[in-house]
DNA sequence: AATAAGAATGCAAACGTTTTCATTTTGGTA
DNA sequence: TACCAAAATGAAAACGTTTGCATTCTTATT
């Protein structure tokens, strides 16, 4: 592999420097710390560095600094709805704190995500950003050895290991279930996705499941579904369901699947709300439009990509655990269109 | 600013050269260029680096190479069902590279665009990949001053300046609005995003008026609507289109725009395709399973997603222009149930 | 066994910054 | 005007690799 030297002679400090008449120090620090150098010297260099083109260099700058000024977010999938407001947000406000967002995904594969983890390690991210609790030891050990900070976020939970910024899961599961069973619905299905290596949708089935038994209700195995998060998979999944036996509400473990659902019910001739309820979490775009509109949870995703950059930040910053160690962002029911009351 | 320098003491390629025996120059070597060196040292090698729990330093290594092992990637948004597919098959295929993904939005703001591509820069990314042709001339120059290989995704012109990878938007406009014609409809409402900054929007309805010509059609002003990418505004839009003087079928300049279209025509109570044919361009995810199907064009998303990724890590080790210059891949118009023929 | 050619390794100088420490300048005060 | 503390700047040593060149080790050939 040859690679040929010569960044194009690209001007760097020690150019701008000559230009300026002042030494490569000072025009270092008349880009880290503009008050360090008087105002008229400032302003020279910076003219120099506008003449020039000159375009700082953030690697050569990281090797002494210990700090790289990119921050790691791993995902377990970027193309879905589910992560992308989240992602969107995240990424805007770390353009807002000057740092670079590192993303990669791991398609709910453990075994990929010490991959990814080294992957970023070797880019010498400032911090990283996990999604839920469920991860391998190897990777958490890699970052706690080198005292990079880790926060986990999407999921909530009062006594994680790992400082934490989520919504409650179970909470949600447990509101839109008494919400429905409050509707008067008793044979209800439980789309959920498998539940293994996925620690949100388990605790909102484990929520939706203390709502059933508070009623009562102790749902039988052929209720329980099991669904990925893809609205054919879970169309399918819900024709064949209603084929059988049809319950009188669908509650599913996301939105996307809410969607499969509603459309499948609408394949099969039912109609939503009327004939069938069918309720989601998550609140994602297009849930609010969509005929009916579908009933949720709200999930802050917004909130928590925001709360997520600044805490990562801070804790890259101060090299402190942030405080309070676990955030709690709140849920909140949204009533549409697609759950009615059972006459 | 308190930068505690000392990362944990974390072993070098200098502390991996003293446990096995050999310089760091051979270290290095064991890594970039693994069969320069002896099997038996190369084993000793790995054995201490494996003892050390040593993780490269890319940024370091990145200094000297010329190469940074990063590629920028520029998208409009993330948040939205249309880029999705995309980034996430483009960030998939560099990690088979080795690479990885530093991706920014800038929300259609061009302003914001160079600000990002300033930013990329000073990471040194090793290569930059944009969506379509509208861009500012700043950063386009910055790139061509630095050689720094650019590629523009998305949209296909066979004479664009930049190398482009892309569906020909055109013909996706031209195809689907012949289609629809060709069923019978002759009073059409095509819904189209702000097409000032947006080429792609611009191409495929440029592509529409062609094939409306074709069949000897003028659409008036009040037949062509413009609509922002979002399921709400859309769903707005068409309650209000239909509540004046309804066409008998929508043409949308996406499928996010024809999901609205759809939910739209369902909550003013006309049944989809029966009273009113919608359909879009895209086929997002949920597209093909909504009910009904929605009629629209299929973007191979996946397939320019790694194409971008095969070619812009080939032009930086190269340093070539890629041949041919200006890919266009097939676009597809998959029929399903959102559009009938006019009685 | 001696030798030469080639392979493997080591040495040390980069790469472009930041930062410590020393030096100079500035501006106010005596 | 001279002097001093404080502020601004400069010199040079890092940071952790890679790599050109020099050196040493292999191994095949005579």
């Amino acid at each position: 592999m040859k690679r040929s030297r010569s960044r194009k002679g690209a001007p760097g400090i020690v150019e701008v420097g000559l230009r300026a008449g002042v030494s490569p120090a000072t025009v270092s620090r008349a880009f880290n710390d503009p008050d360090m150098v008087r105002a008229p010297t400032r302003k020279r260099i910076e003219q120099a560095a506008q003449d020039l083109g000159y375009i700082r260099d953030r690697l050569a700058g990281a090797m002494h600094n210990k700090f790289s000024g990119t921050i790691g977010l791993i995902v377990p999938t970027i193309d879905n709805a589910i992560f992308s407001e989240l992602i969107e947000a995240f990424s805007a406000r770390l353009q807002h704190h000057d740092r670079t967002m590192l993303i990669a995904s791991h398609g709910y594969d453990l075994a990929q995500e010490v991959a990814i983890v080294r992957s970023l390690l070797e880019r010498r991210t400032d911090g990283i950003v996990l999604i839920g609790f469920d991860h391998d030891a190897v990777p958490l050990n890699m970052l706690a050895q080198r005292d990079i900070p880790v926060i986990s976020i999407w999921n909530y939970l009062d006594d994680s290991a790992l400082p934490c910024i989520g919504a409650d899961n179970f909470d949600a599961g447990y509101q839109i279930t008494r919400y429905v069973l409050e509707q008067g619905h008793r044979d209800i299905a439980y789309v959920f996705p498998d539940t293994k290596l996925n620690d949100r949708a388990r605790g909102r089935l484990d929520g939706a499941m203390k709502a059933a038994n508070e009623f009562g209700l102790n749902p039988s195995e052929n209720r329980l579904l099991t669904c990925p998060y893809d609205i054919g998979k879970s169309k399918e999944l819900t024709l064949k369901t209603l084929a059988k036996d049809r319950p009188t509400a669908f509650i599913c473990g996301n939105d996307v699947i809410a969607h499969g659902a509603i459309y499948g019910c609408q394949a099969s001739g039912l109609k939503v709300p009327e004939d069938i309820a069918v309720c989601g979490i998550g609140d994602f775009r297009g849930s609010a439009h969509m005929e009916p509109g579908l009933t949720t949870i709200r999930l802050p995703a917004k909130q928590i990509g925001i709360a997520a950059a600044d805490t990562i930040v801070q804790m890259s910053e101060t090299g402190m655990q942030p405080s309070p160690l676990h955030q709690r962002m709140d849920v909140l029911l949204v009533e549409r269109g697609s759950v009615q009351k059972l006459v």
